[in-house]
DNA sequence: ATACAAATTGACAGCGCTGTCACATTTGCT
DNA sequence: AGCAAATGTGACAGCGCTGTCAATTTGTAT
């Protein structure tokens, strides 16, 4: 096994300066296509890549990005980070995962301090990270740029992707409803998470549409864990007028709704009927298998890679942000409404 | 907000030449400790941090390790993650995550480019892709640095972290003839993961000790999912005399041999116990809760890191693997036989 | 004190790349 | 044909650190 090859055997194999290596390599325009075929073909026959150390030492930039997420879903943070991974190596960066504690006393201080340590060019960040204002300010207070993934504030000036969640979760309610069920009940994501609200208020919305009134009762607030969503599920089953189906702002929570019917001898969809939200795996796990609303997490995550990697490549004539469609996934834990 | 600081200015702060600062950086022996401390001191009052990529040009180490995986449950991607950053994190290096496809044609090539890429410093392996020999071999002939988790072949001379897969199958095994099982059915796991024939062994081992034959009817071959799981199940209860009992390979086989029973109408634990394995999040998510066996991703995959780290900063003191303890996690999905 | 070994410290040359700027070559126009 | 403007290319100086090796200081045994 020879030494790695350098930019210097390029050069000297194309027969041009390391600069005009390092041009090709970095596609500046001024090159002409016959010495750029030259470089390239030198490239090739050395198997050669260029050093990110210095690279980034001589650029100041690290060709890294970082990508932060605080979630207890394990089936969400893998599909975001393949999704980001997979733009960002076609793009020659590399991503760190990170763990990030939203709840960290400087949470800002912290991110920052990862950055600098690790010399990041830029950060995604995933809910609900994404809608910390701290953490937002102190970014932009020290010039890191970033992109969110699923926002809800879309004041902030930093570009996003995102699905509409109140449109998906109306779809997800108006599909209930066609079923035939009337007292239909929500449960509630969790505060930190903005998306919750959203999904709030398309499930308000399609009842409203269908000249529902929405029974506050009918109205509880999980965590977005299954512990939660069985709780809550106990909660709502054991009223004098329970819902004959569940709305769950996540699958976790549906998967905890259903066990809490099975647990009261309840048959789903026969007598209850429970709809998830984000199609993760628990969601094909569970028995029976839920009716969900497909996220495009890995799509999501791309897009937001990509929207991150044209700003720090210069590129600023794409959009600001990306909104993907969601699906709904029909599968058995919805019905009909039992008849009484 | 002032321009970074360098190892010049920390150098001019504490009166020494920016080798010193160096040698204190790198806990190199022969600095005298007043000078060492005068160091540290403008380190901490300047927040200095050395450049990684000035660093990994100037020593041709670049400070990062990679972890790699092929593995479909993300719970077990995720803690194996955690693990690892942990202790790459304490020790000043970062993490790369790659899912690695174990079926690639040149995966001993692939996965050396990958690390001539990055230029990593070493690996990290997990199962399956611990036990692919072709990979091995390649990473031995270009002296690549790596360890694994959970293998199975001892005789590799690269260091390795595990438990014990075959005394945690026979526990579990056991604990189960003594609810008053005999008619106990295995699901292998998958002919890939080389833990899948230790668990076989295991529960082949319990059933031995007490007297009982294993019935070749009653091993069925999964693939460590959840479809394959309740496919194995289907063919286990349409026995003629089907078993009282499954000890699944892991929780995705238990949970989908869970829904299988669902489907005949069989209750779980009254008419059939099922176990799993690993203690990943859906054996807390299924119904009933699975008993399963805990096994220490988490730890194990900080102990691997541990060894890769100490190995690559030349402390070779330290044993040459770590076996780590498992636990019985008795939860909901077992119980005594059915009274015939 | 003196000589010599050992322990500390520093000067300096890169590591492999990019940025700057000067120079060479082409192009477009009169 | 002749000139300015555009285009293409190269020389060279770092980026911030570590390795080498020589210089200096300290300790130890005479």
């Amino acid at each position: 096994m020879t030494r790695k090859a350098t930019i210097n055997d390029v050069a000297a194999r194309a027969g041009v300066s390391i600069k005009t290596v390092s041009r090709v390599l970095n596609g500046e325009q001024a090159v002409r296509p016959d010495t750029r075929q030259r470089v390239r073909a030198a490239v090739e026959a050395l198997n050669y890549r260029p050093s990110r150390s210095a690279r980034s030492l001589a650029s100041g930039r690290s060709y890294l990005i970082g990508l932060l997420y605080h979630n207890p879903s394990a089936n969400y943070v893998v599909d975001v980070q393949h999704g980001a991974l997979d733009r960002c190596l076609e793009h020659g960066f590399h991503l760190f995962s990170h763990p990030t504690d939203l709840y960290a006393p400087d949470l800002g201080g912290m991110v920052a301090n990862l950055v600098h340590q690790a010399n990041l060019d830029g950060l995604i960040l995933t809910p609900p990270l994404c809608s910390s204002p701290a953490l937002l300010a102190e970014l932009d207070r020290q010039h890191i740029p970033f992109v969110r993934v699923s926002p809800v504030d879309r004041t902030h000036p930093s570009p996003y992707v995102l699905m509409d969640d109140v449109q998906a979760s109306r779809d997800m309610t108006t599909y209930l409803i066609e079923l035939g069920h009337r007292r239909i009940a929500h449960i509630f994501g969790h505060p930190d998470h903005a998306a919750s609200e959203q999904r709030l208020e398309g499930f308000r919305g399609a009842l409203a549409e269908h000249g529902l009134v929405a029974d506050p009762s009918l109205i509880v607030e999980g965590r977005f864990s299954f512990e939660t969503g069985r709780a809550c599920a106990q909660t709502l089953l054991g009223l004098a007028d329970p819902p004959t189906a569940i709305v769950a702002a996540n699958d976790d929570l549906a998967a905890g709704a259903v066990m809490a019917a099975h647990e009261v001898g309840l048959g789903v969809p026969e007598d209850l009927s429970v709809a998830g939200f984000d199609d993760t795996h628990v969601a094909r796990v569970v028995w029976p298998p839920l009716t969900t609303v497909h996220q495009p997490i890995y799509d999501l995550a791309n897009a937001a890679a990509d929207l991150l990697l044209k700003r720090l490549t210069g590129d600023d004539s794409g959009p600001r942000y990306v909104e993907l469609p969601h699906k709904l996934v029909i599968r058995q834990s919805t019905g009909p409404t039992p008849s009484v």
